[in-house]
DNA sequence: ACACGTTACGCGGAACGTAAGAATT
DNA sequence: AATTCTTACGTTCCGCGTAACGTGT
């Protein structure tokens, strides 16, 4: 699990859609796949229903996705905080 | 900055020096010489103060110490509760 | 048949280890 | 001089993009 897999993940599920996601996040969609799918592999779960007419999150979705802006919310705050106590 | 470069600096503070770390870690020195720097190199930061006798932490490492374990401490159970939610 | 996600595959960069170098005490 | 961190360098692994393939509607 690393932090850029959680941004792909939540890109996709909030686009409900790989290719959209994929575009908004200036990658093309295999490598898009590759990443949530190496994040299933680490987590042993399933994240997405994929179908070539929807994406849904599954309920192991669901639960990561909270976690997931939790911890990319609280990385962004780290640095701005490391950084602001000096450049040194 | 990655969990692992997270991991790896918290090792190194918790044992104030490298060559202990590296071995709890099971890496090299060199690599975990590599990676603190590239941790230090992306925030903008020195995060250690480094002397043949002693690594201390600076200040913007104090305060990433407390983020770093926040975070690690986190992803742990966001992994946990995932996959509490069931295999698929 | 079309739209969309997934494999297949080759390339470039990042992480690691071994070996050699610098620095402080 | 010894211990410890760092630089140099070659290798291996990982993420990415292009191209080809599978799948459901």
């Amino acid at each position: 699990m690393e932090f850029r897999q959680l941004g792909y993940f939540v890109a996709v599920a909030e686009e409900r859609h790989f290719g959209r996601a994929a575009r908004r996040l200036y990658v093309t969609g295999p490598s898009l796949s590759q990443q949530i799918q190496a994040l299933e592999r680490d987590l042993h779960v399933t994240l997405f229903e994929r179908s070539p007419r929807s994406v849904v999150l599954t309920p192991a979705g669901e639960v990561l996705l909270q976690h997931a802006h939790v911890l990319l919310a609280r990385a962004e705050r780290a640095r701005d905080e490391v950084r602001s106590v000096g450049p040194l």
